[in-house]
DNA sequence: AGACGATGCGGAC
DNA sequence: TCCGCCTCGTCTT
């Protein structure tokens, strides 16, 4: 589920693998044999949102991004028997006794580490919403840009040149927690309003990150271990956690957002209602 | 066994 | 705003 916070722990794990570690063996889809990488060792793994990067000491960078399909594995490394050469990976990359496969990404790619920083996907990001301490401020500055003031608030806190991070789940768990309808435009909101969203947004996905697993609802609020572990998303016709009304499921731009009428209206009273 | 939908993104319209 | 991606887990026949 590749959301920046499965992005984060996996940076995490993958750092703790291989950081000073050499290279074994390193193969990236549609990308020739660099000789320079032949020994390299690992400096670092970093997560930018939802993009994965891996650097090598002699200046080059890896960038994985796993759109929604792609996933890493932690394999033995079993040298001229790869488990998975079947389908061929992604990327593959060996070090000691460890390889990290990643089958199906969406982009994968080598870079110079000098040129990230102008690089057409990256530069373009919002702050990273697990940063430790996001810009939120930011974030907001981004959000109230000329044309994307009208836009839907979850639309918006979905573009990742808004802020960078968020993706399908958390969009629909963040707006129920602050109560707002997900398809208030933007200048609609009450003052303040998305500054909390996106605030809520980095103390939800960072939980998620040091508990090593994806949940919204507290645990003292979950009578069983069947007990929903998200407060709406994916979970239409079901009742809200808090008031039992069936949780509503709209689409908007093609993505699946999840609601509860009463907790999240339409018509929020303490909203900014002046017309344009 | 087959249908369906999904966490994301960009290109076409 | 819609669709394709050719992948994979889950649900239905």
């Amino acid at each position: 589920m590749p959301e920046g916070d499965t992005i984060h722990r996996l940076a995490h794990r993958m750092g703790k693998d291989l950081v000073g570690r050499t290279l074994t063996a390193l193969s990236v889809q549609g990308v020739g044999v660099v000789p320079e990488l032949a020994g390299a060792s690992v400096e670092g793994v970093e997560a930018r949102g939802k993009h994965l990067l891996v650097h090598f000491e002699p200046g080059w960078s890896l960038r994985v991004h796993l759109g929604m399909k792609g996933r890493w594995r932690r394999t033995p490394a079993v040298p001229g028997r790869g488990r998975y050469a079947a389908s061929p990976a992604s990327v593959q990359i060996t070090a000691g006794p460890v390889a990290w496969t990643c089958a199906g990404a969406y982009q994968a790619e080598l870079i110079r580490t000098r040129h990230l920083s102008t690089h057409p996907r990256l530069s373009r990001l919002g702050p990273d919403l697990l940063a430790p301490s996001p810009d939120i401020a930011a974030m907001v500055r981004r959000a109230s840009f000329p044309g994307y003031r009208h836009r839907a608030v979850a639309t918006c806190i979905m573009d990742q040149t808004v802020a960078s991070g968020l993706g399908n789940v958390y969009k629909s768990e963040v707006l129920f927690l602050e109560g707002i309808h997900p398809a208030l435009p933007v200048h609609a909101l009450a003052e303040g309003a998305l500054a909390k969203v996106f605030d809520t947004a980095h103390r939800l996905m960072r939980d998620s990150v040091s508990r090593r697993r994806r949940e919204t609802v507290p645990l003292v609020l979950r009578p069983s271990p069947n007990s929903p572990r998200l407060w709406v998303y994916r979970r239409e016709g079901d009742p809200c956690l808090r008031c039992r009304r069936a949780v509503v499921r709209i689409v908007q731009e093609g993505r699946s957002t999840y609601f509860c009428p009463s907790c999240q209206p339409e018509d929020p009273p303490q909203a900014d209602r002046k017309k344009e």
